[in-house]
RNA sequence: CGCGGGGUGGAGCAGUCUGGUAGCUCGUCAGGCUCAUAACCUGAAGGUCGCAAGUUCAAAUCUUGCCCCCGCAACCA
């Protein structure tokens, strides 16, 4: 990973559109960029975690009057939606861009102006077939294929941005830096699909046929079109527009994540729009999959299909935020049932992490009267957790740096079960009644290796972690094995996880 | 021959680059333990590693051919 070059970490997800509500799949970009984050903070980064809306386009001026609202307060209501399932799901953004801000307007028109100076604009009829009922042109693929009305051969002026310029350089660029476009295969796909010419970009449409949008500097009869806008995002909120300072400190990007649907306009226009601005790329470009939502006709004839969301409040936030994070392969689509869920949750949190819990609180209660032992002197057995502990910090972050998230909560959890293992073959239970200080050791070897899994698990589970650590008398400790103290009193609790039955 | 990814015990994945006892999680069965959320631990059953041929002392791993699944193929968030 070619990643962490500086000791800063910017990352974004895409602005999500605003014609419809949040679902899961905005969901999941948005926690795994807040777990991204959390890790790099936690490493001691400085982080800067953006997301945001799309507010421009013909859909949200669709969506809005369809609703019998002005544009703004149709995106206002969304916004809102949007804002308060973040706060539901634990995301700590620094910044959340939306694109009728007027810092971002500016951007825009700078933007727009600089390709224009730099002579990368130009303008020309576009003929084509247009679906009068879509609103909008279509390929002749797309024609032939019947599934579209009142088609007519239309033409009409517009800009354009000479993308095809830049179509070497982009390949070149790609074939130079490995760790561009991730995973691998996706790159390959680009590099493929920059084998055929590339064309230019149409980047207007006219305010006549579409309103709802930033007006183009040079021209007040035209807005930009829809991804030219977007793809700014990112730009303005590092600053482009107002503050040198910033954007020096902060771009290129370290990271966007991306749904796979939008990989071309995120590694190939958005790269050769800032050729044209003259700004370096970003570091990665991350396209995970989808959420597929059981299995089509077999969960719709069990009548399996649920929200995703609605688990939330019935689970609550951070089991949710684990299984998605835990679920998804890299790169790959992966299937959400409530019956996978339940299994993870009961398998890994309830049985495995959260029992944990349990045993160790519930043994020094009794033997210890609910204060945490002396470490006293580690056997073979001891120093065989204390290694694999202290290894383990070091390959999280590695694998957190490598996006292999679900590899990294798997070797948590591979922790988690050795000392349940570890306890089972000690036992303590039997110990503590001829050896209390033998006890004693075994005990603060589970906790403290407890704890660390705890550290670990946090940008992951905040809420859940942080409870743990708090029982430990713990809280904003570092995953150095000792740092847990002999003699704290540990608090009573519940449960972490309460089983599930099924 | 458009380009690319993949086919590993019932399920989901790792291992393939750098050939050499096929690994993990879940599930199933049997036992153990009893501190714990009927949790935990141990053991077992279960795989011709898509098919065929080749290279090699040795192939899931390299080569060739074939079959099947999936993704991408431009202005459509």
């Amino acid at each position: 990973m070619m990643m962490n070059l500086r000791s800063d970490f910017y990352v974004t997800t895409p602005i999500y559109y605003v014609n419809d509500n949040p679902h899961i799949g905005h969901a999941y970009t948005t926690i795994l960029a807040d777990v991204l984050a959390r890790y790099h903070r936690w490493q001691g980064q400085d982080v800067f975690f953006l997301t945001g809306l799309d507010e421009h386009g013909q859909k949200v001026q669709q969506a809005a009057q369809g609703r019998g609202l002005c544009e703004q307060s149709h995106c206002d209501e969304l916004a809102a939606s949007f804002v308060s399932l973040w706060q539901k799901l634990d995301i700590q953004n620094d910044d959340f861009i939306r694109t009728t801000q007027k810092r971002h307007i500016k951007a825009v028109q700078k933007a727009l102006r600089k390709i224009d100076e730099g002579g990368d604009v130009y303008s020309s009829e576009y003929e084509g077939w247009y679906s009068v009922a879509e609103e909008r042109f279509i390929t002749q693929t797309e024609k032939e294929s019947g599934q579209f009305r009142e088609i007519k051969r239309f033409k009409e002026r517009n800009y354009f941005f000479k993308m095809s310029k830049y179509q070497q350089r982009l390949i070149d660029y790609i074939n130079t830096h490995p760790g561009f476009i991730q995973p691998e295969y996706r790159r390959n796909e680009v590099l493929g699909f920059l084998r055929q010419p590339l064309g230019d970009l149409c980047i207007s449409r006219p305010k006549a046929r579409m309103g709802w949008g930033i007006e183009i500097p040079f021209d007040k009869d035209y807005v930009t079109y829809v991804w030219f806008d977007a793809l700014i995002n990112y730009l303005t909120a590092a600053g482009y527009s107002e503050d040198e300072e910033k954007l020096r400190n902060w771009w290129p990007a370290s990271v966007h994540l991306i749904g796979k649907d939008i990989l071309t306009t995120h590694a190939v226009y958005w790269p050769t729009m800032l050729f044209a601005l003259e700004l370096p790329l970003p570091k990665t470009i991350f396209a995970h999959g989808w959420w597929l939502i059981g299995e089509t006709k077999m969960s719709k004839s069990l009548g399996n299909v649920i929200d995703p969301l609605s688990l939330i409040d019935q689970y609550g936030v951070d089991p949710v935020r684990y299984y998605l994070m835990r679920e998804m392969v890299l790169g790959q689509d992966a299937h959400f049932t409530l019956e996978s869920f339940i299994k993870r949750y009961n398998s890994d949190l309830a049985n495995d992490f959260g029992n944990l819990l349990n045993r160790v609180s519930g043994l020094i209660g009794k033997y210890f009267n609910g204060s945490v032992p002396l470490e006293g002197t580690r056997g073979t057995p001891e120093e065989e957790i204390r290694t694999t502990a202290n290894n383990l910090v070091q390959k999280i972050q590695d694998l957190i740096n490598a996006m292999r998230v679900h590899e990294a909560i798997e070797e948590i959890l591979q922790l988690v079960r050795q000392v349940n293992k570890y306890l089972e073959v000690q036992a303590p239970w039997k110990v503590a009644k001829t050896n209390l200080v033998r006890a004693g050791t075994i005990l603060y070897t589970s906790t403290e290796a407890l704890r660390i899994s705890a550290v670990l698990l946090s940008p992951v589970m905040p809420g859940r972690t942080h409870t743990v650590l708090d029982i430990l008398g713990a809280t904003g400790t570092a995953p150095l094995w000792g740092k847990l103290k002999a003699g704290i009193k540990l608090k009573s609790h519940e449960a972490l996880f309460p089983r599930v039955e099924t």
